[in-house]
RNA sequence: UGGGCCGUCGACUAAUGGUAGGUCAAGUGCCUUUGGAGCACUUUGUCUAGGUUCGAAUCCUAGCGGCCCAGCCA
């Protein structure tokens, strides 16, 4: 059986290992009569990338599947790196993608109860004021093999723990001075058990708190309760944080609250891409792509203005599973999943990229002549459309060849071709500049063939797309390739970053390309098949009499292959 | 090197002691008014060595390999 669960529906589901976990503690009640509640906890310190949309679906989709909820919460606690103009993405991303979530809080909700908890555990002795500086606190914390040693402020009795970190609270102590640690075990193994910071003296600005707060909880005294505030059942994080499970624990057991689970799963790679925030923050500030919305970037707001769908994310989500192997995915996975997608949805149209001009000498010189074309041969409700046929056209250079290589099918001198719902054409003669290259093609047509079909029953090899020269709409066209040239951008040579290997040629700019009439009035977003060539959405920078198209990705080549081949 | 986690076709992922299956990629053929799409077929895999068992990808032991951890980041 390759799924974990067929229901009587005989639907299917591929399972994974935390969605068993889910089934089984349902089963067993370990949460009472409740159904389930996670949630996607973002730190906004950058935009969203397709590897938080793998840890969007499994959230969302969980409760989803089982009638539980979805909180967002963001995790803001540390405010030297978090804005507002981060949360704002993050929420537009978020619903982008399709999801509406139950709650939205902020970490930085829980900033006064996080207080209390800490003044309890100072007061059950687990909790201690250490002066150490940052400097000294790591020389104590030991190494990888060697155990730590306890700071000499970790007996500090109750009553001066108490008053210390109530003025640490006032701001009567310099950033840095003083931190408040969890009094655990300076032997431990896990470094994270070494008696951890719970909280730093900070001063700084926080996005929602303003400067209300000069000491700020680190990520481990606010994750675990924030999960446990909002009564989160399966709290599911990245491998990384592993480690951070038995403190996790050890907070919510000695606060005595709601049990809330933490479960890891693989984060997300893919060849030729980089998903670290701190990584796509540096292309960003560095002007190696023009924004975090950049079409090559692997954001959420990137893939969206490329013109790539929610549903081809969530669906590419569904499908690479959940586990803990730590791997990378082909990028030709989520790419199949955009072209599987948009092949549904995205109306065809006819646009000449890079055009070469196609007079038909037997062709009445002031006709036009409206022929039908099919919207979508994969949605017949799209219907069909007219689309102007005149004596002179463009056709994409590519498409003829003076001489013709072996298995090429398309125009070449005396060899007839099918221009796509219009006529049969013979290439006759070409015209040549001075440098010797084709700028101009003769044809003559066959007045039978209108439509594509030869009444004699006459077969063409090739169908190519074309536009009438005269009512060809120009248009702006970007071209995208891969941002990096090799499938780990990470990986260089001494001396260099990821910037080495970042692609050259990851953007072309096709300024006067040929675009057939339907598309003057083409709206921001909009999708579309160009045929032949690939899937093409609208740029936000597009306007009416000055179109912008993007490339969201190539159609599959076959040709190209056959190339590559000889 | 202490600790944690993980090793299944080229990639990702199933098989929960009982037929190693799916998707992507690659290839072959069919079909085609997109060299698109679709359809059919094909190739390749349980890290290694022992052990337990009627039976092991799965359990045990030992190796080997990979990832993570020594922030007052998350």
């Amino acid at each position: 059986m390759s799924n974990g669960n067929n229901s009587e529906s005989g639907e299917s589901r591929p399972s994974n290992f935390i969605r068993d976990a889910v089934i089984d503690d349902l089963k067993t009640k370990k949460f009472g009569e409740a159904t389930i509640q996670t949630r996607f906890p973002p730190e906004p310190n950058g935009y969203l990338h397709i590897g938080h949309a793998k840890s969007i679906c499994l959230n969302f989709g969980l409760a989803a599947e089982f009638g539980g909820k979805t909180n967002l919460r963001f995790d803001d606690t540390n405010p030297e790196k978090e804005e507002q103009e981060y949360v704002d993405s993050i929420t537009q991303d978020v619903h982008w993608l399709g999801f509406n979530w139950d709650g939205l809080h902020y970490a930085s909700d829980y900033f006064d109860q996080l207080c209390d908890w800490a003044v309890k555990l100072i007061g059950d002795g687990k909790a201690y004021v250490d002066d150490l500086s940052a400097d000294e606190i790591r020389k104590h914390r030991g190494t990888l093999t060697e155990p730590g040693k306890d700071s000499p402020f970790r007996n500090r009795d109750a009553k001066e723990n108490l008053n210390l970190f109530e003025r640490m609270r006032k701001g009567e102590f310099p950033d840095g001075s003083r931190v408040l640690r969890a009094k655990i075990d300076m032997a431990s193994p896990n470094l994270n058990m070494r008696d951890p910071v719970m909280y730093r003296i900070l001063r700084a600005d926080h996005h929602r708190t303003g400067s209300k707060w000069c000491i700020y909880p680190m990520y481990d005294f606010a994750h675990g309760q924030s999960d446990s505030i909002e009564r989160v059942t399966h709290s599911v994080c990245t491998l990384e944080f592993e480690d951070h499970r038995p403190l996790y624990n050890w907070f919510i057991q000695q606060l005595g609250i709601f049990p809330s689970q933490q479960m890891e799963f693989d984060r997300l790679n893919l060849t030729f891409t980089l998903l670290s925030k701190r990584k796509l923050l540096k292309l960003v500030q560095e002007k190696y792509v023009s924004g975090w919305d950049d079409p090559r970037m692997p954001t959420l707001s990137g893939v969206r203005r490329r013109g790539y769908t929610p549903q081809s994310i969530r669906n590419f989500c569904g499908a690479i599973g959940v586990s803990k192997t730590n791997g990378t995915l082909d990028l030709a996975m989520l790419e199949h999943f955009v072209r599987e997608d948009l092949n549904k949805r995205a109306p065809r149209v006819m646009a000449v990229l890079r055009p070469l001009k196609v007079v038909i000498d037997n062709f009445p010189d002031a006709e036009v002549d409206q022929v039908d074309a099919i919207n979508n041969p994969e949605d017949e409700s799209a219907g069909k459309r007219t689309v102007p046929f005149s004596k002179v056209l463009y056709i994409e250079q590519d498409d003829f060849r003076e001489v013709p290589p072996k298995q090429y099918y398309r125009l070449s001198p005396g060899r007839e071709v099918r221009l796509r719902y219009g006529y049969f054409i013979t290439a006759q003669s070409v015209v040549k500049n001075e440098k010797g290259d084709v700028v101009e093609v003769h044809c003559t047509y066959d007045p039978a063939t209108r439509g594509g079909n030869s009444p004699d029953g006459r077969k063409v090899k090739s169908t190519i797309h074309w536009v009438s020269s005269a009512h060809a709409v120009d248009a702006e066209v970007r071209l995208y390739d891969k941002l990096f040239t090799v499938e780990d951008p990470d990986r260089t040579e001494e001396g260099h970053d990821f910037t080495a290997n970042l692609n050259p040629n990851s953007l072309e700019v096709i300024s006067q390309a040929k675009l057939e009439p339907s598309l003057a009035s083409a709206m921001n977003g909009e999708k579309y098949q160009f045929e032949r060539l690939g899937y093409f959405c609208v740029d936000p920078d597009s306007k009416v009499g000055n179109l912008v198209f993007n490339r969201t990705v190539a159609l599959k080549d076959s040709w190209a292959r056959v190339q590559k081949r000889s």
